[in-house]
DNA sequence: GTCTATAACCGGATAGAC
DNA sequence: GTCTATCCGGTTATAGAC
């Protein structure tokens, strides 16, 4: 269990910041293990549902161990959460990238898709949290949420000025464009059911993807004719 | 606390079906009462999050009293589910009013926003449910719901081969839909807080309404051009 | 039918051995 | 750092007086 050091080094020195770092390692080891298997539990059972114990159990350790890694269950709760919002952000950076409202669309509707389908349990806790309402998440929400949506806003009421899209309330779109994305992790249960029974295929999520792509493209854009 | 009945009525029978029927009004009412109540507390709360003193406190009862309503937690959160679901399925009526996608859909939208308003509650506790995926759903999931969803992709891939709509995944687009509208119940606390943190006025939920209605119709429905 | 008091249980947190 | 044993507060459910 413990790290395996050469017995060659030369350097004491050398060696013995090999074993600090190598322990740091293991502790950040340790606590993204717990994260990852507590943002499952989390998703699964909700915040009051899920217990210690059995994060524990999921990450092969005893519940006193969650509590050596993490001060309490409220703070791996938070860290979780912190988390999701990081993953938030960085998706939708995507939205930056281009200066015309159908490339920018896609490529924000794209990347909060790969996440629903890549992390959808950070999805759900994030769900879980902002329906309960509570006072976690009113800082994010009142700061770097609102900061965000109000310069998306700009940009899109820009591209509405130049014509290149129909007047549409931007914040609503964003609405519909969260919802629909998020709606593939939130509501995998009832997306299985209604598929047999069987997870969305590779080929049946670029479809969803597309097809949600599509609607907002035409439903918002306007398009040249020349 | 006990129904007045009048000294007046000549008939000892019907002053006995009187005080009946009180009594097992004033039962309805009862439960009724609290699985108003449960609903508010499970929404905001989760399932395991609740409490049943709490809702008990909510409806100027000792727990107790729920406990002689309902037999126990499990029991009376299975009735606001189900009460949620049916609530659901009748909304979901409004689909079939018209043979013209433009008709059915607006309707459609416009009734599970309506519910979004008016029953936020409910919706938060389906969604919530759905999240953890648990067998409490299943069956009607794979029943009552599977059955409705069949049925209304008959009728949009019959609008598709005639033309009067894009191809379009039938599925994927009744999810955009059920997404969409319930987002304004499940993610209120977000909207609010994007809302200068007040809730949005008729007004602009009547302008989040028609936003949903025409990108959707504008990204699925095809007008004849005379 | 209503309410108080209590039983039985469970989960978060910690003490302390290793 | 890791794990076992334990404490303590809170929750469901019920017994039993009124």
């Amino acid at each position: 269990m413990t790290p395996v050091v050469s017995h060659h080094l030369t350097y004491l020195a050398r060696e013995k910041q090999q074993i600090t770092i190598s322990n740091a390692q293991r502790r950040q080891q340790g606590e993204d293990l717990i994260l990852k298997v507590a943002e499952e539990v989390f998703a699964k059972h909700g915040f009051h549902g899920a217990t210690v114990t059995e994060i524990g159990k999921c990450a092969g350790l005893p519940k006193a161990n969650i509590h050596y890694y993490f001060s309490s269950k409220e703070k791996l709760y938070q860290r979780v959460l912190e988390d999701v919002i990081d993953l938030w952000l960085e998706a939708s950076q995507q939205f930056e990238d281009f200066d015309d409202p159908a490339k920018s669309l896609t490529a924000y509707i794209n990347a909060k898709m790969d996440l629903s389908r890549t992390r959808p349990n950070g999805s759900k806790v994030w769900a879980n949290e902002v329906a309960r309402g509570g006072s976690r998440i009113q800082t994010h929400l009142n700061t770097r949420l609102k900061q965000w949506v109000e310069s998306r806003e700009v940009w899109i009421n820009r591209w509405i000025e130049r014509g290149q899209m129909r007047p549409v309330n931007a914040k609503y779109l964003l609405y519909m464009i969260w919802a629909s994305t998020q709606h593939y992790a939130d509501f995998d249960t009832q997306i299985i059911a209604l598929n047999n029974n069987k997870p969305l295929s590779d080929e049946q999520f670029e479809e969803a993807k597309s097809c949600i792509v599509e609607v907002i493209l035409k439903g918002v854009v306007i398009y040249d004719n020349p």
